[in-house]
DNA sequence: TGGCGCCATTGATCTGGGTCAAGTGCGGTG
DNA sequence: CACCGCACTTGACCCAGATCAATGGCGCCA
């Protein structure tokens, strides 16, 4: 474990509050990987030998089911995943794979679990945690469940633009479309579709690169709701 | 709070491990309300004064937004609803009613949140019960997003008949049908027709009354897999 | 008992999104 | 540079499910 990235670590919601023997004796446990893009980590229906904070790169949660696949989620640094299979000691409901070279700290389960029972600090910090993952699916289901796809597709740009637009007043989508489509719950063909129907809305697509002229008519189209569209909370 | 109520309580999980001065503490400060059917609770946006457990009667979780209105969850006794809201001190995501004449236990969530500093069973207690409530509404989101309607209502069927056959062989749905359907994202034209096209797999419809005729079958359809559909872990 | 409201079913029609196929562009490799 | 593979776009067609409307059944109420 390089030095430089354990405050990065150490600055995350679920470990900011911990001991520093705490967190050192878990440090110490843990395993620092760097793994290539399209890797996979994990498989749904295994047992959790351990908790992933994704450092560097990027990890994609996925679902699979009778022939079928769906992406569940994206992890970007400095987030965890699979924190509730680990916590309850039963196997994981998605797979991870790597969606570009990252650098992943690997924490053994048992150890998280025995750090759970020693550090109230962590275990309130882990109670918060579980309880805005919890209300992150529940948006996510939310909005799924009540709104069409290109009105998913409108307000994902919406969040994207407040998050990471330049001094051009345009910016990258995090992810190649076919991963945004999956997310998106959609086919390729029809994100592509989405953003033609949103064209008339100011979305200018160069690529990877879009550009939102007309926020306000967008905003219309979009409808957003913090209780859907709001994260970290 | 009738006393005959109180075991009840104390045996759900989040309860059980709590220490007795701290159970009564909170059983002291909580109230019992009888409300009848079809009463708003709770409307999604507020924020979260209580804890809400299920001791008679039925819940519906639902969310709104853009003028359409989805079924979340249902919550039956004696379930809890709204946990990770009252751990967080943040606005309810879904609202709810009563879809029969309910009783309701109302525990003030500023002594939810008290308890749970005080009491290390209950702060485990409270990581295994939002890990599980966690996990889940993953298993619904996985089903929205890789099955068909048909699909998730066959499972769903034989869901209930492993829980809920009596001795003919049959068993009532839990709630109306109208219910159901928003449950599972589709109208009730449509869950209408997805009965008939479960008739050709055993499944007989009398009103609220199914039996399934071929089990095997249905699964050959349905195609169940523990990590959607098991519940409890 | 009659009237009303609501749920559920059924039919006709529509539509948002999926599937299939072909074409284009881009990056990587030898 | 040529070739290949993959992502993405576009068009044609299909279809699962929604919408709209009508009907029947049931429970409730005066």
């Amino acid at each position: 474990m390089r030095p430089s990235d354990l405050p990065q670590v150490r600055a995350l919601r679920l470990f900011d509050s911990m001991e520093d023997e705490s967190f050192a004796a878990l440090m110490q446990a843990s395993y620092l990987q760097t793994f290539p893009a399209q890797l996979d980590l994990i498989h749904e229906g295994e047992p959790a030998d351990f908790l992933y904070v994704v450092i560097e790169g990027c990890v994609e949660l996925y679902a699979s089911s009778n022939g079928r696949e769906a992406t569940m989620a994206m992890v970007h640094p400095v987030g965890s995943f699979i924190l509730a299979a680990v916590l309850k000691d039963v196997a994981y409901l998605m797979s991870a794979r790597t969606c570009a070279r990252s650098k992943l700290l690997l924490i053994p389960a048992q150890n998280v679990r025995d750090a759970l029972g020693s550090d109230d600090g962590f275990a309130r910090a882990i109670v918060q945690e579980l309880a805005g993952c919890y209300r992150g699916v529940v948006k996510e289901y939310k909005s799924l469940k009540l709104r069409t796809s290109v009105e998913q597709l409108a307000n994902r740009l919406l969040r994207y633009n407040k998050e990471r637009c330049d001094a051009h007043g345009a910016f990258e989508l995090p992810y190649d479309k076919k991963t945004l489509a999956s997310l998106l719950g959609m086919t390729p063909e029809n994100l592509s579709r989405s953003f033609n129907t949103l064209k008339p809305y100011g979305v200018e697509v160069n690529g990877a690169q879009i550009k939102l002229t007309d926020v306000k008519a967008l905003e219309a189209l979009a409808k957003p709701h913090p209780l859907i569209d709001e994260r970290g909370n």
